[in-house]
DNA sequence: GGGCGCCTTGACCGACCGGTCAATCATCTT
DNA sequence: AAGATGATTGACCGGTCGGTCAAGGCGCCC
């Protein structure tokens, strides 16, 4: 049951998105209520349920969009790379780039993954971007440029490490992205070498 | 302000402490109600309240408690072992040891890391988690044994791969504990190799 | 101008939540 | 037996929250 909207409305929509999105990320999900949200947009509580059904779908939609997003980033950055070892390093390059530009969305995610109603949307996340990972790990480990064990666990060492480095040190320390994504690189590579 | 407590009270603030852990983490901490804990161990209200000043307090002292254990866990486990790369083993080992026999703590502290109240004590058990480990990698860099980088990035890495495994593999699908932590190692002592 | 449909307002509602407290019970000490 | 003190009860309170809704404005098309 989606709503016709002109673009004022699409414009508005987008406007709440984000305002929650900001306010979840520095105060938490519960504890930033619907009031404070449509108060610092400065509108009346009626716009917010007027786009969204309940403050849970909202945050159901934040978190299918940043992967969404995410994964397009991650796709453009690998394109056509032929090389799987080189494409598993533009994956984490590109996700650094990505977390480093929407440090909002990181403790969304991590917040979610600890409540019953949303946990589920973040596995089914997970899982996916486990499966592309795992799609170019196989690929290195038949051309033996990657040790021969199991790709499931692989990849997620490697999304351990990347996320885990991501929030130390662009988002607490808010160092150079390259640098961070170079020291997350060549730990990974290492790591999987065979 | 601490109270005077019998036996009987120490047993029974255990007691709320387990049962509260067991809950927040199932259901969320904001989810569950200081009702509900109550209510699971059929007792009135004010007993929650003679053992602790607030429910906020409660998951501060949970915290802190997992962070301790864990990293008293760690220390015996790595003893008086001269060599640093097998202290970071030792390390990884006994934390996959502790999070299978801890589910419930893992939750708490990925939660607690998104609240505004409570990310300074997450902040803080993960300094002294990240220095400890510091330390072997130091010892490991000057034995020319690991890649002589930010001891503190290769921290962070390790710990990262260390979580996400026992997360996926030993949390959420419940494979054996030796097998996990292998791959965390194999994995950790080829990315911090030199 | 007049009507129609997108958009906005904010008072209001029922539910629930963290925390309090006067009263009572239980157990140990003297 | 009689306090004293630890431990427990559960009704109660003020406040907040997610969500509703009747009413009204705003822009667009005939």
């Amino acid at each position: 049951m989606t709503r016709k909207l002109t673009q004022r409305g699409r414009d508005r929509r987008l406007q709440i998105l984000r305002e929650a999105a900001r306010l979840f990320s520095e105060r938490g999900y519960h504890p930033t209520s619907v009031a404070d949200i449509v108060a610092s947009l400065k509108v009346g509580k009626g716009v917010f349920y007027w786009y969204f059904p309940s403050k849970e779908e909202l945050f159901v939609e934040l978190l299918r969009g940043a992967h969404q997003d995410l994964r397009r980033r991650q796709q453009a950055a690998i394109g056509d790379e032929p090389d799987p070892v080189r494409r598993i390093e533009l994956g984490i390059r590109a996700s650094m780039a990505w977390f480093h530009e929407h440090r909002s969305s990181f403790n969304l995610v991590q917040f979610a993954a600890t409540e019953e109603r949303f946990a589920p949307v973040v596995r089914h996340n997970r899982e996916v971007a486990i499966a592309d990972a795992v799609r170019h790990i196989k690929d290195g480990i038949v051309e033996g440029r990657i040790a021969d064990q199991d790709p499931g666990v692989l990849a997620e060492a490697v999304v351990g490490v990347t996320e885990r480095l991501a929030q130390a040190y662009l988002l607490e320390r808010d160092e150079p992205v390259d640098q961070v994504a170079d020291a997350a690189v060549a730990f990974c590579l290492r790591g999987l070498m065979g």
